[in-house]
DNA sequence: ATGAATAATGCAAGCGCTTACATTGCTGGC
DNA sequence: GCCAGCAATGTAAGCGCTTGCATTATTCAT
């Protein structure tokens, strides 16, 4: 309640530099439209005063935050940290401030973020995938928000998105895999309910079974979420099974980060007894030993591209176009030749 | 532009529903002052309109905004975010919503983020640690801004903060290290200026040696930035060093994962050749293997009082008190007796 | 039934800023 | 030296909401 009696205004400023609001005003937003010794004298208070411009009545006034808000599934983990990291840093550069929110992989969590971002006055929404109610969108369109999608490529959705094929990516893999003579391959997903990216390397793996003349549902699959616990649980179970998978295509570096661990805790060696590869290429791949091979995503590339798209869209009311980044399969030690014995 | 003419006010709502826009405004925050009748009616004419309350507005005119801000030094690793997945949980319990920026563990970002978010009306803030320009915390002051300090526990510094004791937590670690006979020791440490928990774990690391008659100079420290890559190649060049040290205390789990790898791919055998020890207990530190010894930081705990605390800066305007978190020593397989020979 | 007390609702004044439009002050061409 | 024309500045109307106070409806003891 003080706290605004004691916080300086806008016409507390332009009384101390004897002049108009209106004019303290153009000097912090349009400083050429104001003489230069105006604009110093009008400085000079500013710093005196301490004045920070107040941003809720700046928002109401100009109907405009120079916000952008991203709701990510979850902060626990690396895999959104780096795309979202180059996500905001493009966005700097172009005035924009970036709110992040995360929804714990829960689809009424994450409605309720993009209400309060929009209510918040965020000018744009980067969303991850598309799987979401329908609703959401109509809800945005009314709202005149423009959103993007990324960490998935489809075109002609609902919603631009930037991303990449998540469903050839893993099919890439799995072929790779099936290659070194892995007949019985089995999968540890995230859960794929409501999460386009982990139905789709689903669908990855089976079309690479299939194509390799391999019966698609002989995929056993266990469904989790992604954290390292359930990755080395999950793991557990496939490997009871008897005769047990030779390799375990993990949703991503984190399962497979979990499924790693449980093996040397089980005493097999990866890849000699079993191989297990990752997703995503976070740092994690890289640290664990043997290192896993995953797909390589080029995050960053994603993050500021996205950026630079929602820009446009807010600034110019375009549509926004979807695009495709690709994705590479990036060999390390956690994949090696089949050991059908 | 058109987008306020599109979406719904309380006018538009008030007018539907056939009352006052006072009625409405109750109706949405507090219900009870309104009769049941009336209420349903203007629930209608929320729901029929899609109705969504304009932030901004809300703010202007109750100088609350019920949002709590957070600037982290960096998302890149999950060093705080178990503790900030808890700090935003308990703030949701009491109606608060979280913002949080990253600084990229620079001072001047930090500012400018501070500033952006009081400016945004953030009720309070959480801030990591204790170094910054004491003139912020006047700038906060003048504001009516509270703020809080975690990961660091400090009496009497300028900001209420809940924590601990970095250094304490540290001489520990390091008089268990010299307990198994270690008298060679290294340190990887963060970038300590500006980093209060860096350079009290240093300090706590040399307060070991001093306490078991070793030293305190003999520490070779590398300060770095904390990253993989960064632990790996200040490993290489400590174990460089003849006579090696037989031990390497690590700033946090991330440095001390970086060195664990580079200690296999030199080929040395960890803890045999070579002891590494981690800080803070991540899960990165159960991932590696062999797993790290390292300090257990109470994370969640630490997020939640946090949050706690603020909200009761916030809600009562009192100063706030310090709080004191105790750390325990995770003996796991990367720390083992000095091989002296 | 009746009036006092109380509950429900309405009225209207801002909150701090931007910006269209009005006003004032200068410039220079004649 | 005068005035058209433009640059600099000022005036004031909102932006959408909350809330203190005024007004009206309801309740209940008598």
């Amino acid at each position: 309640m003080s706290k605004l009696r004691s916080a300086p205004t806008l016409d507390d400023v332009a009384r101390q530099a004897g002049v108009s609001t209106a004019t303290v005003s153009r000097c912090l937003n349009a400083p050429d439209r104001v003489v230069e010794a105006t604009r110093q004298r009008v400085m000079q208070a500013v710093e005196a005063l301490g004045y920070t411009p107040n941003f809720a009545a700046r928002v109401m006034a100009a109907k405009r935050t120079f916000t952008i808000g991203a709701i990510i599934p979850t902060m626990e983990n690396a895999i959104f940290a780096r795309g979202l990291q180059a996500f905001q840093e493009e966005l700097h550069k172009r005035g924009y401030t970036l709110l992040v929110s995360s929804s714990a992989y829960r689809p009424e969590v994450e409605e309720e973020q993009i209400r309060t971002l929009v209510a918040r006055g965020a000018d744009g929404l980067l969303l991850i995938g598309h799987d979401r109610n329908p609703q959401i969108h109509d809800y945005l369109e009314r709202q005149k928000v423009p959103a993007m999608v990324a960490w998935s490529y489809i075109p002609n959705a609902r919603a631009p998105s930037i991303g990449f094929d998540n469903r050839q990516a893993m099919q890439a893999l799995a072929d790779r895999v099936i290659g070194l003579n892995h007949t019985r391959i089995a999968m540890i997903s995230g859960v794929s309910e409501g999460n386009d990216r982990a139905r789709l390397r689903i669908e990855g793996a089976r079309d690479a079974l299939r194509k390799r003349g391999l019966n698609p549902d002989s995929l056993s699959i266990i469904e989790t979420s992604y954290e390292v616990e359930n990755g080395a649980e999950a793991f557990a179970r496939l490997i009871s099974q008897s005769p047990h998978p030779t390799a375990i295509l993990c949703g991503n570096d984190v399962l497979a980060a979990g499924a790693l661990r449980q093996a040397q805790s089980m005493g097999l060696n990866v890849p000699e007894d079993v191989s297990i590869t990752g997703f995503d290429d976070i740092e994690l791949a890289r640290i664990v030993s043997p290192a896993l091979t995953t797909v390589h995503v080029p995050h960053r590339e994603m993050g500021s591209k996205a950026a630079l798209e929602l820009v446009e869209m807010v600034e110019n009311s375009t549509p926004g176009s979807t695009i495709r980044l690709q994705t590479e399969i990036v060999e390390r030690q956690s994949l090696g030749p089949a050991n059908n014995s």
